[in-house]
DNA sequence: TGTGGGCCTATTTTT
DNA sequence: TAGGCCCACA
């Protein structure tokens, strides 16, 4: 959410901001005061899309702090990305002022669970000082584990396992919860073993990933009464945001801390619940009331972001779903723009009609970075990148590969990872050989293979190796040469400044080196990348404190404030909004997704539509939807149907129209129905709604029919034989893509075209029309 | 220890 | 189509 969540302030509401009293329940609606006031006891607040939801949890905050119910510190107020809890405390001092300083519990579940990890660490088996494992860790981990245990890497892949054992910790089971059918999901039933021996590495790396942040302290808490009651105590209130993301794990946690004073708000939106995939309930939203008994429910509806248009679009597209707990969203922005649907011949058309309007756009003085183009996946933004940088348009992909991901990064990391802590294994193979000297894969695996007969660490064991004979001579030299080095580093960790410390580390140890010698395209932006970090460490007080910030916070505020068009998936722009927003790829298989519904079933759609319904109300006056009825997907052309949310719609709000529109795909080409520039040849397709269509075309028969048509335009698989001999050689034709051309051979319902300017090409009769 | 070729796979990704 | 990964080979 951002500021313009804020009703517009008037000059009336100026003047009194700049009184001090209870200033943070002035301009609210009687129902976001209502989801302020109502401080004690259970709440659920349903925030609908662009109803002030942050405004509302940073309100009551200050609330409870103003009426002296709590003590900053009293308040535990958890958010899912760090981004969202920087935003609350910003705003939240913004209204209470240096008070909210003291609020050290507002923060992510993880990095709030990490926070009472470490103080119970030993009721785990774990030491207070452990390592947080990212999914790059734990991979690696996984890696070994199988191997060991002679398991088909390429049958049963570390991703998988570690997928499984995600969804496990997700849903608070823990190897000895795990129920038994869960564990025949891997390796002939060998999941729930496997599950035990990891989890048993980890303790002995004293590392845990992110699932067990929150796993172990609900084993804490459930184990240790006197433990539980001390936050009880402790937390008098508490604040859920995003409460329709959160999974069984964090569901559980959070019940264990409410249980007892029952001071809990949640603010959620069950139609904004997308991340079913990674384990987020929306049951935990839709059975608050069960839970607690006597919630207070509390719907937030006026919406301050879009116009009317735009809402009853999504609104209405919305209803189609099934177990929602129903809001109907109203502003008073009445009128604007409807939502535009347009449908264009294929991917490159997409990208060129939409960098074509962000143009217009811009010379009609919109900025470049009020407008945003939202995609399903981000293969889709390729094409429009591609497009940008040849027009010069100015753009940023937001996501994408982040900073703390990238490979040298991840080294430099590794390095002080194993400077702080020696017993870091995976830091110590991560390294021990980057950059090479001479330390190769066999010697690692002597390492490791006799450091866990030992039970000792990789760097332990190591030590005690170079003083045998067991290691070559030119290798123990490297390895020692190594060991010392460490030693070094280490000794100047406490009197050196860390971000010297690890300039020092990087250039000691060859790597910046290694990398100025490498003469790869990437090696100069990877060196600027390692500068960027040594700046970054600068805001933190000591190495602890900035290895904690990185395994938690993945995420570098990095300056992105020119004026840019936002590229950005469907996902990456929840909480976001736009004055125009472009919404391409509205496709059958495409979005939605072929995968989901294959995947997850009706269920799988419901939440694909929640994202749409995402997309379009991110935008606050200009929404534009495309298909195309072509596109290149890996490498094959494949037709496209219009997304059955195009035919939800609810029609009034929408205005359908079409340039080169085609609307091509299914049973509809098989006349040569050319194009449909009116809007009445638009309607007729809600006539026959998408999922309809769609279905005709799953059950018309064995195998697709859809026409498939390799790059250069040869058809491999074709639909319906269609109405050829219409043609004959010679005869002058119009393609969409190719131009105008001559026919120089039919074969069944395929012609090959000499055409004017793209030259021969076999195309399908269906796709051209008479010149 | 480095490299080239063949093979495989392809959403979304808060921490 | 394209990028990543693994293996074989030098």
């Amino acid at each position: 959410m951002s500021l313009s969540d804020i009703p517009t302030p008037r000059i009336s509401d100026l003047a009194r901001v700049a009184a001090p009293a209870a200033s943070h329940l002035d301009g609210l609606n009687p129902e976001q005061r209502r989801a302020v006031e109502a401080i004690e006891g259970p709440v659920l607040v349903l925030a609908g899309a662009g109803t002030g939801k942050t405004r509302v949890l940073t309100s009551r905050l200050a609330q409870i702090l103003a009426t002296g119910r709590a003590r900053p510190w009293q308040i535990l107020a958890v958010t899912f990305t760090n981004k969202a809890a920087r935003e609350m405390r910003e705003r939240t001092t913004a209204m209470v002022g240096p008070q909210a300083e003291g609020l050290r519990w507002l923060g992510t579940f993880h990095s709030i669970a990490a926070q009472i990890l470490r103080r119970h660490a030993e009721l785990v088996g774990m030491k207070s000082n452990f390592t947080i494992l990212d999914t790059d860790d734990q991979e690696r981990l996984i890696k070994q584990l199988l191997e060991a245990e002679n398991i088909d890497p390429k049958r049963w892949t570390p991703r998988n396992f570690a997928g499984l054992v995600d969804h496990w910790k997700n849903r608070g089971w823990t190897p000895e919860r795990l129920p038994p059918a869960e564990g025949a999901h891997f390796a002939n039933n060998r999941g729930a073993a496997l599950y035990k021996l990891y989890q048993e590495r980890l303790r002995v790396l004293n590392a845990c990933d992110f699932g067990d942040l929150l796993l172990h302290n609900i084993t804490i808490f459930t184990a240790n009464p006197d433990v539980l009651a001390d936050y009880h105590d402790r937390f008098r209130y508490i604040l859920v945001d995003e409460y329709q993301d959160t999974n069984v794990a964090q569901y559980l946690w959070l019940r264990l801390l409410a249980q007892n004073r029952q001071n809990i708000c949640c603010v959620g939106d069950d139609d904004q619940s997308i991340y079913g995939w990674r384990g987020a309930e929306v049951d935990n939203i839709l059975r608050f009331e069960r839970d607690f008994p006597g919630a207070e429910v509390i719907r937030l509806e006026r919406n301050y972001r879009s116009t009317e248009h735009i809402l009853a679009a999504a609104s209405g597209l919305i209803t189609a779903n099934k177990g929602r707990l129903g809001k109907t969203l109203w502003t008073e922005a009445k009128g604007g723009q409807k939502v535009q649907v347009r449908g264009v011949w294929d991917g490159e058309a997409e990208s060129r009609l939409v960098a074509d309007e962000i143009e217009r756009a811009k010379r009609a003085g919109r900025r470049f970075r009020d407008m945003a183009i939202l995609v399903r996946a981000s293969f889709q933004m390729r094409a429009f990148e591609e497009r940008f940088v040849l027009l010069q348009i100015p753009y940023t992909v937001i996501g994408g590969p982040r900073f703390f991901e990238r490979a040298e990064i991840r080294d430099a990391h590794a390095y002080l990872r194993l400077i702080q802590s020696e017993d870091d294994d995976l830091a110590f193979e991560r390294i021990v050989n980057v950059p090479k000297r001479g330390i190769g894969d066999t010697t690692v695996s002597r390492l490791l293979q006799l450091a866990r007969g030992q039970g000792l660490s990789v760097a332990v064991a190591s030590r005690a190796l170079v003083h045998t004979d067991e290691l070559a001579a030119r290798t123990r030299t490297a390895l020692s040469n190594f060991l010392r080095d460490l030693d070094r580093w280490r000794s100047l960790r406490d009197t050196t400044d860390h971000a010297r410390l690890l300039e020092m580390v990087l250039e000691e140890s060859g790597y910046t080196d290694a990398l100025r010698l490498d003469k790869g395209p990437t090696s100069q932006t990877r060196l600027e990348n390692l500068k960027e970090l040594v700046q970054s460490m600068a805001a933190f007080e000591n190495l602890q404190a900035y290895l904690e910030h990185v395994s938690l916070v993945m995420d570098l505020d990095r300056g992105a404030s020119e004026d840019a068009v936002q590229i950005m998936t469907l996902h990456a722009a929840k909480g976001l909004e736009f004055p125009l927003v472009f919404l391409p790829g509205w496709e059958e298989g495409v979005f939605p997704s072929q995968r989901s519904i294959d995947e997850k079933g009706e269920k799988g759609l419901e939440e694909e539509r929640r994202l749409a319904y995402v997309g379009i109300t991110r935008a606050r006056e200009d929404a534009r939807i495309t298909f195309a009825a072509n596109r290149q997907v890996y490498g094959r052309w494949t037709s496209q149907l219009p997304s059955r949310f195009v035919d939800e719609l609810p029609i009034a709000h929408v205005e359908a129209s079409s340039e080169t529109g085609y609307y091509g795909g299914g049973p509809g080409m098989q006349e040569p129905k050319s194009r449909w520039d009116e809007a009445p040849a638009f309607r007729s397709s809600y006539d026959s709604p998408g999922w309809r269509r769609a279905q005709t075309r799953g059950s018309a028969g064995g195998g697709s029919r859809q026409p498939v048509i390799e790059g250069d335009g040869r058809l491999v698989a074709v639909s319906e034989p269609s109405a050829s001999g219409a043609y004959a050689r010679g005869d002058r034709v119009f393609h969409q893509k190719f131009g105008y051309g001559f026919v120089r051979a039919i074969e069944g319902n395929k012609l090959t075209v000499s055409f004017d300017k793209a030259g021969e090409k076999k195309v399908i009769d269906s796709f051209v029309e008479k010149a």
